[in-house]
DNA sequence: ATGTCTTTGTGAACGCGTGCACAAAGATGG
DNA sequence: CCATCTTTGTGCACGCGTTCACAAAGACAT
């Protein structure tokens, strides 16, 4: 039922809203430079541009965690971290592990990223038996027939999954089983958790994709403001054009637009979808 | 000025709402599984299902697109991965370079999701000049003093970062200045760029962290309705248990709760805050 | 002590996104 | 050709998120 990150209607949690959380870790890794740099405090202004929002929103987002700054100087950077810090629950000590050492799951294991953040790379299994043993980031790698006992032994309540497409709502619904409650999905699937369980969606495909629909937008607007600055004189030149290609969208004969250069075959043979963001070793 | 994705103030580009579009790779995944199965045609309840979205919010976002469906019916599988891949720009070659080739970037050559999508890595590039040559997935990694050559030899309008925080920036600068207009971010920087380019960020870091806020929360809950049932003959403990838990939040003496666990020592030596979500080789 | 000046915190308005519920449309069977 | 039944497409209402604009609050100089 519950599939991906929509299946909370009830968006804010305590008071603190989703898209709030959701930028405190902006906020603190602001915060985090400023305070190797020793500055004592920072206005909304300065913060906010540091974090790259409006000043506005980053104040109506510190309003509800409580009033921390003062008014006239700005906020205590040391505090703020440490306020934000013990919000997100990072003061704490949270033992992952990551299922499907291939080439992604092994750039995990080395990322530096987690243990300043209170996150500790409690395991590292793969389904491959030539796998188990091999270290990698010094961490041996677990076969997953111990999946669920590396899961009680050290208490892990948050899952990395890194496998392939097919193989990610098994080993999804293993660690829900033995215990875990939050997920970060790579493979390019839509995960079915009880409700309870939070996923959250790691996607390069799409990310590149979205990025591409604007990218083809920006082009279609320059051969349009050419076009419309080319022919600027004839009016009725202007209309025509522009009357067929509103039409176009919605007709899809794209004659002339953008869509003939070279097109790599359209929907290709389609059966690296299943795969994940990067492809195990 | 503009960071980030938080810059367009005018969500819907041409009619279609950015939310819409964010979710049209995701109809295409699935579409894509269909037609491997060769299904004709699907009800906006089965995709709908398949793709982890409520039935009505897919149909809404199809009306954006036009009218491809048939009532009584459904929709068919070829005729909509034709029109949505058209629709996010797929049906045309993007030739995208990878510049910082760590552990991470190697991660991402290797993505076998590039090619059937219409993007092509034409290029990886490093600054180390000991990599300069060493080929990677195939493809040999080049010095970044070519990268203005690179991009205009191969006509690249979107670039993927993945060095250390401190080379971000000065890269994206030189993408930019080389005719970069869209940008894929994994480095943990906010990154800033003139208007008309596009910006999206994945981190790792930010995902862990929303996580952990959920969890911590929901081990919140937990102890409450623990404490709730276990003491309910006793109202008056409950109220100052409850009266202590709401003023430790705001207090910040987190005497008892769950702040003094393991703890890595809150905000750790935070030197690694600088390095991308994946350490470089 | 008082006035000025900076910056926070927030009330209010607005716009986007979501979901409901139903009418329109077309297929299918008789 | 007509009735029925399925499924789309969408008008509408509601709630969340964003932004503006300003009053309250406190620092700082005199």
């Amino acid at each position: 039922m519950a599939t991906g990150r929509t299946h909370r209607p009830a968006t804010r949690s305590r008071g603190i809203p989703e898209a709030t959380v959701a930028r405190l870790p902006l906020y603190l890794r602001a915060l985090t430079g400023l305070s190797e740099r020793s500055v004592p405090t920072v206005s909304s202004e300065e913060l906010a541009a540091a974090a790259g929002v409006n000043s506005a929103k980053l104040r109506k987002d510190f309003s509800y965690l409580g009033s921390y700054g003062t008014r006239g100087v700005g906020y205590d950077v040391e505090y703020l971290v440490y306020q934000i810090s013990r919000e997100l629950g990072l003061t704490q000590d949270w033992p992952v592990v990551i299922v499907g050492i291939g080439n992604l799951g092994a750039a995990l294991a080395n990322y530096g990223g987690f243990a300043s953040r209170g996150f500790r790379v409690a395991a590292l299994i793969d389904a491959d038996p030539a796998m188990a043993g091999k270290p990698v980031a010094g961490i041996p790698v677990q076969h997953s027939d111990d999946l669920e006992r590396i899961i009680a032994d050290n208490g892990v309540s948050i899952g990395v999954i890194a496998t392939p497409a097919g193989a990610a709502q098994p080993v999804c619904d293993r660690l829900v089983a033995a215990g875990v409650t939050s997920i970060l999905n790579f493979a390019p699937t839509v995960l079915t958790v009880p409700d309870g369980v939070d996923v959250r969606k790691v996607d390069l495909s799409i990310e590149l994709q979205i990025l591409a629909f604007h990218e083809q937008r920006k082009a279609g607007e320059a051969i349009e403001a050419g076009e419309a600055a080319e022919a600027a004189a004839e009016a009725d030149v202007v209309a025509v054009a522009v009357a067929a290609k509103r039409r176009a969208p919605a007709d899809g004969s794209g004659s002339g637009s953008a869509g003939g250069s070279g097109s790599s075959g359209g929907n290709g043979k389609g059966s690296d979808g299943d795969v994940p963001a990067v492809m195990p070793a």
